[in-house]
DNA sequence: CATGTATGATACGAATATCGTAGCAACATC
DNA sequence: GATGTTGCTACGATATTCGTATCATACATG
């Protein structure tokens, strides 16, 4: 962590999606909601799906995102850690809470679904070039 | 779709992301490379979200999806088209494909996720207002 | 056929989000 | 103290998304 020793809060001007508050997308502060929102930035499931195999660094993080800006990389930790599911860990690197490993099956599922998804494009031909 | 009759194929200058072709964030081709860019951008997950409860019309999607902007509306729905997640139906309607609803496990599992950070996130206190 | 309404979808300028590169502070090595 | 590495922020450029207006078609009324 830099020079930020904001002392009352980290995240006062987020807008991070969380379940009870209303978000971009639904008013009703729906859990669901918020996660669709939160979980549909850019690089979000990526970087879940990354951690999932141990706490890495800041840079080895962008390094496993094919160079993600870390612009894009810092703003993106901050919503998940103030969504709980990610946080440093002893050594200072960024890793999955217990919340964020929750996420898990969830990914896993979409790595099902993924592999449902190439064959079922291969056998119809999308004839792409 | 406007004047185009191009009779080849719809989708000839998109960057939808597929399995098998490289896409932002990973040059491997990998389908779940693909799946994560896919399903990372605004609204897509949302979209397949309320279209699993049946068929729904352009306008009706807009208005289950907060009014999101038609814009957006159509530049998803084709590009989940081209992935093949959906199609119209018989009367016109936008539906999911069976491979679409293949991804009802992955959504549930989200659903799942997304109660259980509800209450990690009140047990632990956000105190955000 | 002209008019009015509803629906699917596109056009365009404005607001946001993301990117790419450069840079800073802290720490270890020399 | 110079140099290399790591975590992260700054800033201008580009890309994505938004909000509103608009078009085209289908259908009913007359």
């Amino acid at each position: 962590m830099p020079k930020t020793s904001n002392h009352v809060s980290k995240f006062r001007h987020s807008r991070t999606p969380l379940p009870g508050r209303p978000v971009k997308g639904s008013q009703s502060g729906r859990p669901i909601m918020a996660a669709l929102d939160l979980l549909s930035r850019r690089w979000v499931l990526r970087i879940v799906w990354e951690l999932r195999t141990g706490p890495r660094g800041f840079r080895e993080m962008q390094a496993l995102c094919d160079q993600m800006s870390p612009n894009t990389l810092s703003t993106r930790l901050s919503e998940l850690e103030e969504a709980q599911i990610v946080a440093h860990d002893v050594n200072g690197d960024w890793a999955l809470t217990p919340l964020g490993h929750k996420l898990s099956p969830a990914l896993k599922a979409l790595g099902t679904w993924a592999s449902a998804w190439e064959s079922d494009l291969k056998g119809n031909g999308p004839e792409d070039g």
